[in-house]
Formats: structure tokens, C-alpha cells, sequence
RNA sequence: GCCGCCUUAGCUCAGUUGGUUAGAGCGCCAGAUUGUGGCUCUGGAGGUCCUCCGUUCGAUCCGGAGAGGCGGUACCA
């Protein structure tokens, strides 16, 4: 502390301001309690399954997560990333799918394989945030590394429907689409598109359907397209007939995974490629349907492509139906609450050798905003303790002895630590969402007794009080018992709570 | 990254044609009510008017740059 004194002005400049950095949020208990009854859910959704728990680290070196980086001040974007004390570059994970191929390469030789296990944790991408999008978030990823077979495919998918439901999101809130990267590759082979660059371009042409139409697509699948900004973006340059066939393609979605099937059948145009992705996606049908998988839960749809680049055969993407609308009354479009899908060179950035893997990546973030927004969030806000009120400072002791024993009786509380009266340590109950208030006061304690108010019923009756008298002396839901019945007096009212 | 709009109290927003004490509603704190949540009334606290530079006797207001937010677009291994 300097002794002479600063300027106001010169003291306020030198105060740092209190914000959350761009893209990062502060979530309380309401948020934690619903984010954890997910991850609880899901978890024990794909134990069921036999997927075993892991756990790495945040951040892995660079170049294990597929980054190059330049001996610059500032690597790659899209990561967070800071130099140890060895020179090496270090970045936060992205997602969890990079780790477990590191992980896998590293103890290939002492696994049982095939190897399968989930993994929860945050990830972090250093991207432009937005409503929902954040750089900091959750996932629940499962894998399955060391099987090529469909069935290990289908077996993901029927894990990630399980644990929506296992989530709390009803059945017909989303839907879980599947297609296969080699059935567009085969079509844009036969039709005589050979430039990978070109066919990145239509894959991200195809991504965009949701959002510009099919008509928006055929721009972006030619020429290019002007948007409403006034910004161009180039086209993947296809000719007519290219475009043509990619059009028909993707509209080959809707209805059932065999109505589907054959539909596709006639609109991939003949390629090997193309065969092979239909053969795995008839047996990753057939899969599905024993696993007891719904047709309305997972079905085909050809215009599902996802972004990452190292998938390389069937991809999954769950989408979120429910219409939700903000606080101001606009539409929210939540995206994807998940996806996945198969990735057979991932491993062998490592080792060489080519191992086959699939996995699907549960968006834990996303659909706890999405479980709010369709209103299923059954209260957000957390209850809060038994709160003990504080009355005489000679008494803390009994107050404290009075909490221990709710404690020991398997009950939340807490003395009231402030400075305050009883109209606002009552206030700070109710903010509190506490159940219950015990009051022990000159009067309770010299008779041997100790009142316990009901605070949920209280703010049931408050809404058709008016007047202020009356209420206080009426004192809904208080009782006064016996000291020693102090326990089964809170749980009575407790146990009302929910 | 690029384009557009925006930034005044904790929140939502007025306002100042450049001038001395910048406002409202809600929220917050206290009292009315020596020991009781809501309503009502009374009082109070809370602002570098996003930041820096420039113009000016004087800038929250005008000009420039930057930051942050929102929307669109691109990218997302």
C-alpha cells in the first residue's frame, strides 16, 4: 500500500476491469448440477456398453494434434498453444479424438483390442465465438479403436441414442443422420473430379444446405456465390452435369434407411468407392435395427458430410429439432448436438500402420442449452442449503451444533455468516432456494425448543398476500417443536422439497 | 479474416444542438416492521458516458485509431 495518497482517477486506472474473456462463460450450480447429471448419465450409458474410462491430459504437443507449427511467435489458429520450457510447442486439446489416437499409439502393444473407451473433459478451440459457441466447452466422446467392422460403427450409433435418452432429451427432439464420405468420393470419381482440392470444396459446398438451400449449394457447387454482404465466395468450379449429379445426390435423403438405401443406389453412379460405402451402410442398417435402433431416431441422409477432414468413411451428426426461441422471442438454431464418425488414418500418423476406428463426440455444452431452452431444464437455479439463522452472537455455538446435526442427518445446511438482521438473512434464504430456515432464538432456546419455517410454502402463499402485517403474524408453514426433534421436523418439510 | 450495425448505473434504455450537480424503470442496500421472505411507502448507494489520440477556452457528444458486443460471410485441422 503506498502511503501518499493516489489520485481517485490515477487509482480507478490502475484497477484491473472484471470480465470473462471472449468466448469463455462463468456457469453456476444450477448449470454444473444439470451438466453433471448428463455426463453422470451418459457415462454410465456407455459402461453398459463395455467403454472403459480415460483420462489425458488438457494439453498435448502440437504436433501430436495434427498442427504445424511455424517457428513463430504465434502457431496455427484455431488452438491455444504456448511454448515449454524445452522449446516444444504445447496446445490445448481441441477435441478428444487427437489425444486418444496419441494414446492408442503409445501403448498399441498392451492393449486389449479391439479398444474401446469414452472420455469426458473440456476442449477448447480459439475460434470467433458466438451465441452458443464458445471456446471452452464440453464434450463426452466414445471410440472404438481396432475394429473396421460396420457393426462397430452401428454399435457407436445406437451408444449416442442411448445416451440422449439416458440425458433426459425425448426422442423426438433430434435426430441422429448418417451418411458415408465414400458414397460422394465414388460420385465425384466417376464423374471425373479428380483435385482432392475440389472435392473439399464440395464438401463444404454440401455442408451448407441446411443454412443456403439447395439453390445456394448449386451456386457454391459451380461458379461461386455473392452472398447478401456482398461477398463472393468461389465455387468448387463442377460442370453442369457434376453439379447435377451432387444435387441429386443429396436430395436423396427422407424416409426409411431402406427406402433410402436404394435410392442412392441409383444416384452414385457406379464407382467402387461409392459400392463399397453402400455395403457398409446396408450392414450398419442392419445393425442398427437389431440393436433396437428406431427409424426415426437414425436414418441416412447423404447431405450430412461433417467438417473434419480425417474422417473417412461413415460420418454421424445429431441434430436438434425443437424450434427454441431467446429471451427476445428470435429463433435459435443450436446446430449439431454431437457427431462422429469413422477416421482409419488417425493412428497411423503415429505408428504407420493404418488402424481402423470410429467414435462419436457428445456435445455435453450444447445440449445443456438446449435442454434449457426447450424448457426441460427442470430448474437451472440449484436449492440451496437449510439455512440457520443467526440471531445472537453469543449463541454461534448452538447454531453451529444445530447444523452439524442436520449434517450428520444426511441434510445440506449452513449458519448464516454475515452481518445482518432476520429480514435479511430470511431474504438470503429465499435467494438461496432454501427449503427451510431454522430459527433458535432467546425464546426457543429458553424453552427447550426450536422453530422451523417452511420456506417453499411460504413462496407459494406469498403471491396472494397483501398485506405485510398479516403475513408475519400469520407465519405460514412455521412450526415450533421439541429441540430434540429438531431433525425430524426438517425432513418433514425437507422431504416436501424436491 | 472480411462487411455492416452497436457500446451511457448491476440489467434494459433515455439524454446532452459541445458548457457547471448525466437521468428513468427494474435490481441492490436500509428503514417503516426491538425476531420473519412477498406487496406498499420512504430514504440511500452505485457512472473513467468502452479506451487512447486529435480538434476546441471546454469533449460523454465532433474527427481518427483501437478494443469489445451483435449480425452476415469465410475458416474450423
Amino acid at each position: 500500500m503506498a502511503s501518499d495518497k493516489a489520485t481517485p482517477a490515477a487509482e480507478a486506472a490502475e484497477r484491473p476491469r472484471a470480465r470473462t474473456p471472449r468466448g469463455f462463460a462463468d456457469r453456476r450450480a444450477g448449470e454444473l448440477a444439470a451438466e453433471r447429471r448428463i455426463v453422470e448419465a451418459v457415462a454410465r450409458t456407455y459402461e453398459s456398453y463395455g467403454f472403459e474410462a480415460l483420462e489425458t491430459g488438457a494439453f498435448e504437443y502440437a504436433d501430436a494434434l495434427g498442427k504445424f507449427l511455424p517457428d513463430a511467435d504465434r502457431p496455427n489458429e484455431g488452438v491455444f498453444a504456448l511454448r515449454d520450457d524445452d522449446e516444444e510447442w504445447m496446445a490445448l486439446r481441441y477435441d478428444l479424438t487427437a489425444p486418444l489416437a496419441r494414446f492408442v499409439a503409445q501403448n498399441w502393444e498392451t492393449l486389449p483390442k479391439p479398444f474401446r473407451r469414452y472420455a469426458f473433459g473440456k476442449v477448447w478451440r480459439n475460434e470467433k465465438p458466438g451465441p452458443g459457441r464458445y471456446r471452452e466447452f464440453v464434450q463426452c466422446d466414445a471410440d472404438t479403436v481396432g475394429s473396421g467392422r460396420p457393426e462397430a460403427d452401428a454399435e457407436i450409433i445406437a451408444m449416442a441414442v442411448a445416451g440422449y435418452a439416458a440425458a433426459g432429451l425425448p426422442r423426438e427432439a433430434y435426430q441422429l443422420k448418417i451418411n458415408n464420405r465414400k458414397l460422394l468420393n465414388g460420385l465425384l470419381t466417376a464423374a471425373g473430379v479428380a483435385s482432392e482440392g475440389q472435392k473439399l470444396a464440395v464438401l463444404r459446398a454440401v455442408d451448407k444446405l441446411d443454412r443456403l438451400g439447395l439453390q445456394g449449394v448449386k451456386l457454391l457447387l459451380g461458379e461461386g456465390r455473392l452472398d447478401e454482404s456482398g461477398a463472393f465466395t468461389r465455387g468448387a468450379q463442377l460442370d453442369h452435369a457434376a453439379v447435377d449429379s451432387v444435387l441429386a445426390f443429396v436430395s436423396a435423403g427422407a424416409g426409411g434407411r431402406e427406402a433410402t438405401l436404394s435410392r442412392l443406389a441409383n444416384v452414385i453412379g457406379g464407382s467402387a468407392e461409392g459400392e463399397a460405402g453402400l455395403a457398409e451402410l446396408s450392414r450398419i442398417g442392419a445393425a442398427l435395427a437389431s440393436f433396437g435402433v428406431g427409424e426415426d431416431q437414425a436414418l441416412f441422409d447423404p447431405s450430412v458430410v461433417r467438417g473434419l477432414e480425417y474422417y473417412t468413411g461413415p460420418v454421424f451428426e445429431a441434430e436438434l429439432l425443437a424450434e427454441t426461441v431467446d429471451e427476445a422471442g428470435a429463433a435459435v438454431r443450436f446446430g449439431s448436438i454431437g457427431g462422429g464418425g469413422r477416421y482409419d488414418d488417425l493412428v497411423a500418423r503415429f505408428t504407420g500402420e493404418r488402424t481402423p476406428a470410429t467414435g462419436f463426440s457428445f456435445g455435453v455444452s450444447r445440449l445443456v442449452a438446449a435442454l434449457a431452452a426447450t424448457g426441460r431444464a427442470d430448474g437451472l437455479a440449484a436449492r440451496g442449503p437449510v439455512v440457520v439463522i443467526a440471531f445472537d452472537e453469543a449463541r454461534m455455538a448452538d447454531y453451529f451444533a444445530v447444523a452439524a446435526e442436520l449434517r450428520a442427518a444426511g441434510l445440506s445446511a449452513e449458519v448464516f455468516l454475515g452481518q445482518a438482521g432476520m429480514r435479511a438473512q430470511m431474504r438470503y434464504a429465499d435467494r438461496r432456494l432454501s427449503p427451510a430456515a431454522v430459527i433458535l432464538g432467546e425464546d426457543e432456546i429458553a424453552a427447550g425448543q426450536v422453530t422451523v419455517k417452511d420456506l417453499d410454502l411460504g413462496r407459494e402463499l406469498a403471491a396472494g398476500v397483501t398485506d405485510n402485517k398479516a403475513w408475519r403474524e400469520e407465519r405460514p408453514g412455521q412450526v415450533t417443536a421439541p429441540r430434540a426433534e429438531l431433525v425430524a421436523t426438517v425432513r418433514a418439510i425437507v422431504g416436501r422439497a424436491r
